[in-house]
DNA sequence: CTCTGGCGTATGGTATACCACAGAATACGA
DNA sequence: TCGTATTCTGTGGTATACCATACGCCAGAG
């Protein structure tokens, strides 16, 4: 075995959908979706000519969109974009809440020191960019404080699961956040969950990743009424 | 106007694909997948003939169960139906207990008197199923106990996520049931969860969801490590 | 007998052509 | 002028043909 050339056990296994999924996703997440004359529309064909490609494998990766609820396809009239009501987005901290204070739980009892370790390191470098209110790296390094506590609990499929969830946050942070006084309340919050998990508290990790995720909840709900107190449409089946 | 005939106000946003997705994940989850010599390959060409449908909307709707993690699709090699790994399946056991005890804390404070009466009925009307070890009838109202707990939060998307890993439970049961003990231990616990909604108790509400489910996990773990001591494959990207 | 290389076949990936419906523009009648 | 029927156009839905690769088969050399 030795002097075997160490190249291209790679790049197999890649198809074109899978290619356009990962650009379009990024795309729709990057656009500013809650712009009032925002593009709503997704053309499958101009799609297709800008990409150069056809339309089959686009819409392949459109179908995994509507999936994700980034887009919604309906039969003979279009694909949008998916604008999140305010009850959805809520729905998604819910269920966020859910997956973290129980990936905390498990955290608490199966992480390793070292990974335990590595999460107070984070918090600890990031917390100074939560007091320069640099909103963007605050929010990019609180979402990897989060999953980062996903990972310690040794479950994928929490980490996955809530994943598909961060997704639609990016879209949202440009609307519901602000309130300088939140980083320093999250940056607090963090650390008492750093201590819990420390401390091997499963109920305790539990109890505070919950509380924490519930009041970026009411944040939004608050942030979000005021902003727009119209009632919202009707939800999509999406997700 | 009279004389129309009274058909079809209906079919509008009827598609192919999803029918035949409907179709195939029902076929998918009665097959028994963890029979030995079970056909895990999935031929696109001779299904969309058996279907006397071509194979694009049937790519699209393998497309829908590959996002389910039902299949896989393998390039140039083939679309097989997933066969979860031991570790994977508590995984989902572990996101069902997360989804559902927030559930519970929820429905403990913002489900109607009626709705807690219902599950009181419901869980009153099978608790004799149970009894006569009727596994299949036991197993149903079991998951349409939970499924009604889920509802009772009143989010849609919990539910929506929980059915989502259900899908995946019936293929599960036969393996991993039996132990008529565990029936009526089940029942002992719904009782106290309903107690506890009926207490408006969401901390102790949670806790039971989660130890009840977490106890199913346990339950798992060591019957299929019983009936397969080998070590499982390793895990898919699926899910 | 074994190993190796080429070739054939089966399968999924992609491109393209056509179809059916939705919705707007338009023409016609009241 | 208004309303209704109709046609036209654009969009997504479906069918089909073709392409590229994975893998097995078989021949031939050693």
């Amino acid at each position: 075995m030795a002097g075997r050339l160490p190249l291209k056990p790679i790049a197999t296994n890649f198809t074109l959908k899978d290619h356009i999924y990962e650009t379009l996703r990024d795309a729709i997440t990057k656009m500013n979706i809650y712009d009032d004359g925002a593009d709503l529309r997704l053309d499958e064909r101009s799609i297709a000519e800008q990409l150069r490609i056809s339309r089959t494998p686009l819409r392949e990766a459109l179908a995994r969109l509507e999936k994700d609820g980034l887009v919604s396809i309906a039969p003979r009239k279009g694909v949008f974009v998916v604008r999140k009501s305010l009850t959805e987005i809520l729905e998604m901290i819910v269920a966020w809440a859910a997956l973290e204070s129980m990936a905390a739980r498990l955290a608490a009892s199966d992480a390793s020191e070292g990974e335990i370790r590595q999460l107070r390191k984070h918090a600890m470098r990031h917390s100074e960019s939560s007091a320069r209110a640099d909103l963007g790296e605050y929010s990019d390094a609180n979402i990897r404080f989060h999953q980062m506590i996903l990972k310690m609990s040794g479950r994928k499929l929490l980490a996955d699961m809530a994943e598909g969830l961060f997704v639609h946050m990016h879209a949202i942070r440009r609307r519901a956040l602000g309130e300088g006084d939140r980083a320093s309340r999250s940056v607090v919050d963090h650390m008492s969950i750093i201590e819990a998990l420390e401390a091997r508290d499963p109920d305790f990790a539990e109890k505070l990743v919950r509380e924490h995720t519930m009041r970026l909840h009411d944040h939004v709900a608050h942030t979000w009424a005021r902003l727009e107190p119209i009632a919202e449409s009707g939800s999509q089946p999406g997700v």
